[in-house]
DNA sequence: GTCTATATCGGGATAGAC
DNA sequence: GTCTATCCCGATATAGAC
């Protein structure tokens, strides 16, 4: 077996699962084990546990973050110096996501749920790689954003953002949610089904009615009557 | 140092420890040594360290979902057989966990962020005595929005109520994934705030425009143009 | 590059004195 | 109920033969 082919196995078959199990929960008994793979590869390959993480992250996150990258500048370039619709870049964005997701065969679907639930609870180490991988892109993505929502306030489209991240996090990362909830009935197969339902609701929320922020002095009063 | 202290003491203690570590990487040596009880303590009390885990999700869950319930009923006896406003039954549902969220001191929003990073990647057992704790409350409250939403479809339903799951979860859990985005600046302390935005978010993606769901020979141009 | 064997560490759990 | 000491296991990592 090939030193290639050898790596390539490595990071397939621990993508898999660290997206089942978690990435401190999986051994590397377990990915060399399933890999057919002596258990010191991991170690001649890539250093340590913790550099076989990054890499599974890396090379799907460096690509997914150029599509996006390439594919809003098309969008701006093609409106010449007009406004946005934010519905176009949201589209740009979560497309992406959702269409890598999508990919059942190449392990697109496997890596976009491990990343959605990665986001919520890193490991400091994780954190701080996931930040430089993202760091080009989101700076576009929001100026574009705040650009694209003049009445808004930039706090708030912030805060919008961070919902349509969990919301999209949740879809991808199937219906385990949902099981617990008592539903097991949905199905989250339809990629294309999925696509249109989210970003229906995200455009939703997107163009809700400003929230009405009440003064300090109100507050107990709200939350109480409202919960 | 009486048989009650000690229990409590060690939930408090893993309680925080979970939701800061995850439940797989807390280790039994660090909740006891933060706790300044004996490591022996928590097998003694409860058994094992998944009956441990068991009990800290079960003492605020059965309370939570009891809230829940009264205020539904509450809602539905004060409604007297008319229909009631979806905005209502989300602020029930929702209200109840960021309400529970707010409160710094009592540990509940370290419990409800430990919840939210719960629901997507679940151990086996943990799932299934998730889903025991929620079984009553769900089917009421996706019963209650069904009726209170003639012209939607079912599913579309229970997608949305999964989308906002993840928005509640990702607006509770902190900062992390924005952090990651590279934002840094957001207060996530105004819980009054956050409750305002979040819902107004939530409702406006509960009343958007139903998606236009294309016929399966359609697919591959919609993503591909979408994306 | 690949393998076996092993070093070193830290995990959960328990026995038995107090 | 609490403590110490210990068992047994499985984790990451590496040394050294092939």
């Amino acid at each position: 077996m090939s030193e290639i082919d050898t790596r390539q196995r490595i990071l397939d078959t621990a993508e898999a699962l660290f997206a089942e199990q978690g990435l401190e929960s999986t051994t590397m008994r377990q990915i060399t084990g399933a890999a057919e793979v002596n258990l010191a590869a991991i170690n001649y390959h890539f250093g340590s546990k913790e550099e076989l993480i990054r890499e599974v992250f890396r090379r799907r996150l460096t690509w997914l973050n150029r599509q996006r990258l390439q594919q809003l500048e098309t969008l701006q370039a093609e409106a010449a110096g007009k406004p946005l619709k934010p519905s176009r870049i949201l589209e740009v964005f979560f497309g992406a996501a959702l269409k890598m997701a999508a990919d059942t065969e190449g392990g697109g679907r496997t890596f976009m749920r491990l990343l959605g639930r990665t986001y919520t609870k890193p490991t400091e180490f994780v954190r701080s790689f996931l930040a430089d991988e993202y760091a080009a892109v989101t700076t576009r993505f929001m100026t574009a954003l705040i650009q694209a929502l003049p009445g808004v306030p930039k706090e708030e489209i912030l805060w919008r953002f961070h919902f349509m991240l969990g919301a999209v996090s949740y879809a991808i990362s199937g219906t385990d949610a949902l099981r617990i909830m008592g539903a097991d009935a949905l199905d989250d197969t339809d990629t294309d089904a999925l696509y249109a339902r989210l970003m229906s609701f995200m455009i939703g929320g997107l163009r809700a009615p400003l929230p009405t922020l009440q003064s300090p002095s109100a507050k107990r009063t709200r939350i109480k009557n409202a919960a």
